[in-house]
RNA sequence: GGCGGCUUGGCCAAGUGGUAAGGCAGCGGCCUGCAAAGCCGUUAUUCUCCAGUUCAAAUCUGGAAGCCGCCUCCA
C-alpha cells in the first residue's frame, strides 16, 4: 500500500519515493501579504495541511516550509495608497493569516520564511546565475533570467517559446533578450523599499525568492513543491529554470497543484466583485464546516462554494457528531491497537493522491456501521474499533476533533444568539410540555413541540428526559 | 492562437477495464403517545453524444457538442 501522487511535471500519478529515505521536504508557495485572505487561499492551505498530516502519519520525518511573500509590487502599491509602511501592511496580514488558519485547524509549517529576511540568499543566487551567464544585467538596474540558456524551459506547463510567441500576449521589452525573460532583480524607484546589491538599490523579483529559500531550507532536489494551479505558469516554471540552470540537477521531484474555488459557479474575480474572504465565511459557518467542505472534493478539481453545499456539509457534520455522542454515551473507548476494514479503505483513499473525497466515504461508512452496532445493542470491542478508527480519521483530516457536547453547545449558542432566544425560555417550554405529557395531554405537548420547531429547536424525548438541539 | 481540465441519479460527489462508493433531498417500513435520532428497503440496465479496440469500457482510442481554467496580478 504505497502512496501515489499526481505529479504535474509528468502529468500522471506516480509512486512516491522520497529523495532521502524516511524524510520528506515540502515547500508550498504561501500568500503575498498585502490583503485579506480569501477562501481560495484557505483551500490551498488546508489541502497541503492534509498532505503534511498524512506524511507524518506514514512515519516520515517531514520538513514543511511555506513562505510569505512580503516584498512585491502589490504591497508597494497598497503602501502608497494607504500611506502605511510596507512592513506594517505585511505584518498585519501575516497576523491575520495566522489567526484564520489557526481557526481552520491548520498546523503551522516547520518554517515560514519571509522574502525580506532572505535578501542575502537571493542576491547570492542571482550573482551565481550571472556568473554562469544564465542571467544578465541591463543598464538601469534590472537583472533578467535568460530563458534561452535553459533548454527545458516550459517542461512543467507544457509550453514552448515558439507557441507562446504566436499567442503574442506579451509586451515586447527592448531591454530583454527574449520577451519571456523574467525579472530577478528590479531597481527601486524613489520612495520604494530597497536593499543594496551589486546592481544598485532594488528588490528581488517574485520568482527568485522561492528558488533561493527552498534551496536554503530543503536543498536540491527536494520532494514536494506545491501551490495553486495558477502558479504552474509562470511562477513554478520560472523557479525550475532558475534552480536547474544554476545547479544543473533536478529541482523538485513531485509538483502538486490544487484547483480553484468558484463562487456560485463563477470564478472569483475583482470585476465580478465576488471575492469571498475567509473571515466572512467564518462568520457564517463553524470553521470545521469550511474545512470539511474544502476536503469534500478531490484537491485537483475545482470546487464550488455556495449556500446549498455549505448547508449540506452542516447536516453531514451533525450526523458524525450525533454518532460520536451516541457512541460515547454507550461507553465507546479509544483503542488504537487495532483497526477495522473501513480504516483500510480510508488509508487506500488517502494513499491514492490524497483523495479526501473518497476518504470521507469511509467516515460515513464508519458512522453507519457504528450506528448499526448500537442499534443491535452489540457494544464492546466492535464499537471501540469503529469509534477509534473514526476518531483517527478525524485527526488526519483535521475535522470532528471536538467533544460532541462542545460541538453542539457551540452550535446552539450561535443559533440562540442569532435568533435572540433565551435558553431559559426553552427550558420552561420543555417543562410545560413534559407536564402536559405526564397528563397525557398530547395535543398540548405537540403544540409546544411545534412552537419550538418554529424557533429551529428540535426536541428529543429520551429515557433520561427531553433534550433539544438546533436545526 | 498555444496548453490543460471537466461533462456520472433531483442536487453534491468517488470511481484503479470486470459489470455504478459516499452525502443531501424524496418515498415506504421498523422504532416513538407524536416526534427526533437511528436502522432497513427504494430511487442511474446506466455514466454528454457518435464510432472503434476488447470476452468485458464510466474507465482505453478517434471524432463531435457543451462548459471551465492557465498563457497578465491571482490559491
Amino acid at each position: 500500500m504505497s502512496l501515489r501522487i499526481y505529479n504535474t511535471l509528468k502529468g500522471q500519478k506516480e509512486e512516491f519515493v522520497p529523495v532521502n529515505k524516511g524524510k520528506v521536504g515540502i515547500y508550498i508557495c504561501g500568500p503575498t501579504v498585502y490583503d485579506t485572505s480569501h477562501i481560495g487561499h484557505a483551500r490551498s492551505v488546508v489541502v497541503f495541511d492534509i498532505v503534511f498530516r498524512w506524511f507524518k502519519y506514514l512515519g516520515y520525518e517531514v520538513l514543511y516550509v511555506r513562505n510569505f511573500t512580503d516584498v512585491d509590487d502589490k504591497i508597494i502599491k497598497k503602501s502608497n495608497e494607504i500611506g502605511e509602511e510596507c512592513s506594517v501592511i505585511t505584518e498585519k496580514y501575516i497576523k491575520e493569516f495566522h489567526i484564520e488558519m489557526d481557526a481552520l485547524n491548520v498546523l503551522r509549517p516547520d518554517v515560514e520564511p519571509k522574502a525580506t529576511e532572505h535578501i542575502d540568499h537571493i542576491i547570492k543566487f542571482i550573482k551565481k546565475l550571472i556568473a554562469k551567464e544564465k542571467a544578465y544585467y541591463v543598464e538601469g538596474g534590472d537583472v533578467y533570467f535568460s530563458i534561452e540558456t535553459f533548454k527545458e524551459y516550459g517542461k512543467l506547463s507544457n509550453r514552448n517559446v515558439e507557441d507562446m510567441k504566436a499567442g503574442a500576449r506579451i509586451a515586447i521589452d527592448k531591454n530583454k533578450k527574449s520577451p519571456f525573460d523574467f525579472t530577478l532583480w528590479k531597481p527601486a524607484k524613489e520612495g520604494e523599499p530597497y536593499w543594496e546589491s551589486p546592481w544598485g538599490k532594488g528588490r528581488p523579483g517574485w520568482h527568485i525568492e522561492c528558488s533561493a529559500m527552498s534551496y536554503e531550507y530543503l536543498g536540491m532536489p527536494f520532494d514536494i513543491h506545491g501551490g495553486g494551479k495558477d502558479l504552474i505558469f509562470p511562477h513554478h516554471e520560472n523557479e525550475i529554470a532558475q534552480s536547474e540552470a544554476l545547479y544543473g540537477r533536478q529541482f523538485v521531484k513531485y509538483w502538486m497543484h490544487n484547483g480553484f474555488v468558484d463562487i456560485d459557479n463563477e470564478k472569483m474575480s475583482k470585476s465580478l466583485g465576488n471575492f469571498t474572504m475567509i473571515k466572512e465565511v467564518l462568520e457564517r459557518y463553524p470553521a470545521e464546516v469550511i474545512r470539511f467542505f474544502l476536503l469534500s472534493k478531490h484537491y485537483r478539481s475545482p470546487i464550488d462554494y455556495n449556500e446549498d453545499s455549505m448547508k449540506e456539509i452542516v447536516v453531514s457534520l451533525d450526523r458524525v457528531y450525533t454518532f460520536l455522542e451516541r457512541a460515547e454515551k454507550a461507553g465507546a473507548k479509544r483503542d488504537d491497537s487495532k483497526h477495522g476494514t473501513l480504516w483500510n479503505d480510508f488509508v487506500l483513499a488517502m494513499n491514492d493522491d490524497f483523495n479526501s473525497a473518497r476518504a470521507i466515504a469511509s467516515v460515513f461508512d464508519s458512522v453507519k456501521k457504528g450506528n448499526t452496532i448500537l442499534d443491535q445493542n452489540d457494544q464492546g470491542k466492535n464499537l471501540d474499533i469503529v469509534y477509534s478508527d473514526l476518531r483517527k480519521m478525524g485527526e488526519l483530516l483535521g475535522i470532528f476533533l471536538l467533544e460532541p457536547a462542545e460541538y453542539f453547545d457551540q452550535k446552539n449558542k450561535k443559533l440562540l444568539e442569532n435568533h435572540s432566544i433565551n435558553p431559559q425560555e426553552i427550558d420552561n417550554l420543555i417543562a410545560e410540555r413534559n407536564k402536559a405529557r405526564a397528563n397525557k395531554n398530547f395535543a398540548k405537548a405537540d403544540e409546544i413541540r411545534a412552537q419550538l420547531k418554529a424557533m429551529n429547536i428540535v426536541l428529543k424525548d429520551g429515557p433520561d428526559g427531553t433534550t433539544w438541539k438546533t436545526e
